[in-house]
DNA sequence: ACAAAAGTGTTTATTCTACACCCATGC
DNA sequence: GCATGGGTGTAGAATAAACACTTTTGT
C-alpha cells in the first residue's frame, strides 16, 4: 500500500498456466509449519519484504476448478506494511493499486477484493491504521492514509478526536516542519499499541458495563471473532 | 443451540487417535467439492442436520501437531440450527454446552471457543439472530436467546427497539396465548431477512451519507469483510 | 380486583459530525 | 500583514440504556 491508494504486491507468472498474468505472492505449505508461519516465509523469500506490520487469515479458496489441474486448496491472507516503506522487489514484481487491477490469475482477483474489503471494515472499529501509519505522522498525513484506504474522505479533525478519545494517538511532542507555503508546523503522532486491537467491541448489547473485569473478555472476544 | 445455552455438536471417537473424546464432525475433501461444500454433506451424513441456518468460514487451523501423525489442515465452520430444532442425532452424538465443553479431542476445544466468539460478536452487529431463532417467536424468547448465546442479559425492551429500528423485526399480526399465570398475550415477530446482513456497517467514518447508491457498497464491505 | 407478563414513553448519557473559530508559520 | 495549513470549541444529531408507566390477559 502507497501513496493514496491501496496497493497490492503481485508477481508476474512465467510459468505455464496463466502466463504473464498477476498473481498474489505465496506457495506451497511445508509438512512442518502451520498456514502463517508459510505465508511469512513466502514473502521473505520471494519478495523482499520484513516489514509487515499486521498479517491475518482472510478466507480458504477452494473452489475445485479455481485451478486449471487438480484442485489447489488456498488459505488467503492480508497482510499490511506502512505506507511509507518501499520495499526492495524483484524484477517480476510491482504494485497495483486494488482499484485497478491487471489481468490476475485463477481467482486472484477475488481474494484482493475480499482483502480489501476486510481492510476497510476493520478500520472503521480497530486500530489496525497502526498496521498502515509510518511510526511518527501527522493527523493530516494520517488522514489522508484513510481516506485513500476507505475510498472517501475522512476528516482530519474528527479522526483525530475518535482515534484520541480511544487512547489510539500518543503525541510525541515533536513537529513536522510546516511546508514551503507556510501554515501551522503539525504535531507528531504514534499509535500507541503495536498489535491489533478491537476499539469498538460491540455495537449494541453491550455487556454490563460497571464490571471492570469484564472489559478484557469483551474485546478477547471480538478479537477473535472477527479475524 | 438449545435452550438456555449456547450448546455445540459433538460426537464421541471411536477410533484410536483420542479414543473416547469428543470431537467436532467433519471429515475430508473431496477432490470435487470446495469446503463448504464438504462441510454440508458431512453434517448432513455423519449427523442429521438439514436444518442448516447458516454456514460460514471460521478459519484455518494447522499446526503441525495439532494431530498426532502427519499433519491435518482443518478448516473449520461455524453452523447455526434454531434453537427449537432438535434434529435426530446419532447414538454416538450429543450436545454439549459451549462454556462448559468434555474433554474434546485435538484442538477441538479451541475451534469451538473461536466459533463461540464469532458468533458473539456478528450476533451484536448483524442480523445473525435469525440463523438461531425459530420461524415465529416473541420478544422475551427472542432476548432469553440473545441472553444465552451472549452469556449476559439482554433487555426485551431495548433488544425490541434497536432489532425495529434496524428493520429487522417484521410483525406478524399473530399473538402467542398467555401462559397459565396470565399476563398480556405476547405479539409474534419474524426476522425480516433469511439470510445474513451487516446491520451496523461502519463504527466510525462512516462515507458520506446523502448519496444512496453508496449505501449498498457499504453493505458488502463489511459483509465479505467480516466473513 | 389483583397479579403477571408485554409493550410504550421519556429521560439521560454517550458518541460522532459539522462547522465556526483560533493558532502558528512562511513569504 | 496575509495567505496557508493545523488545531480546538461548540452545537447538533443519532443512538441506545435505564426505568417508570400503561396495557392486556388469567385467576
Amino acid at each position: 500500500m502507497r501513496y493514496d491508494t491501496l496497493q497490492v504486491l503481485l508477481w508476474r507468472r512465467a510459468l505455464d498456466p496463466h502466463v504473464g498474468r498477476w498473481s498474489l505472492p505465496g506457495g506451497r505449505l511445508r509438512p512442518d509449519e502451520d498456514v502463517e508461519t508459510s505465508i511469512r516465509r513466502q514473502l521473505a523469500e520471494k519478495v523482499d519484504i520484513q516489514q509487515l506490520t499486521h498479517v491475518e487469515q482472510l478466507a480458504v479458496f477452494s473452489d475445485p476448478y479455481r485451478v486449471p489441474g487438480p484442485r489447489v486448496v488456498a488459505t488467503a491472507f492480508l497482510g499490511l506494511v506502512p505506507w511509507d516503506v518501499d520495499p526492495e522487489v524483484p524484477e517480476d514484481t510491482a504494485w497495483h493499486p486494488v482499484d485497478s487491477l491487471p489481468r490476475t490469475a485463477f481467482d486472484h482477483e477475488a481474494i484482493v477484493l475480499r482483502a480489501r474489503d476486510r481492510l476497510r471494515a476493520k478500520l472503521s472499529y480497530t486500530n489496525l491504521g497502526f498496521a498502515l501509519a509510518p511510526r511518527e505522522f501527522t493527523i493530516s498525513a494520517l488522514s489522508g492514509l484513510y481516506s485513500a484506504a476507505l475510498g472517501y474522505r475522512v476528516s482530519a479533525t474528527n479522526l483525530q478526536r475518535v482515534l484520541s478519545r480511544r487512547g489510539l494517538l500518543v503525541p510525541t511532542g515533536c513537529t513536522a516542519p510546516s511546508g514551503k507555503a507556510g501554515g501551522r508546523p503539525a504535531a507528531l503522532y504514534s499509535f500507541a499499541h503495536g498489535d491489533m486491537q478491537v476499539t469498538d467491541p460491540f455495537a449494541v448489547f453491550k455487556p454490563p458495563s460497571p464490571k471492570p473485569d469484564k472489559r478484557s473478555r469483551t474485546r478477547a472476544a471480538r478479537s477473535d471473532a472477527v479475524t
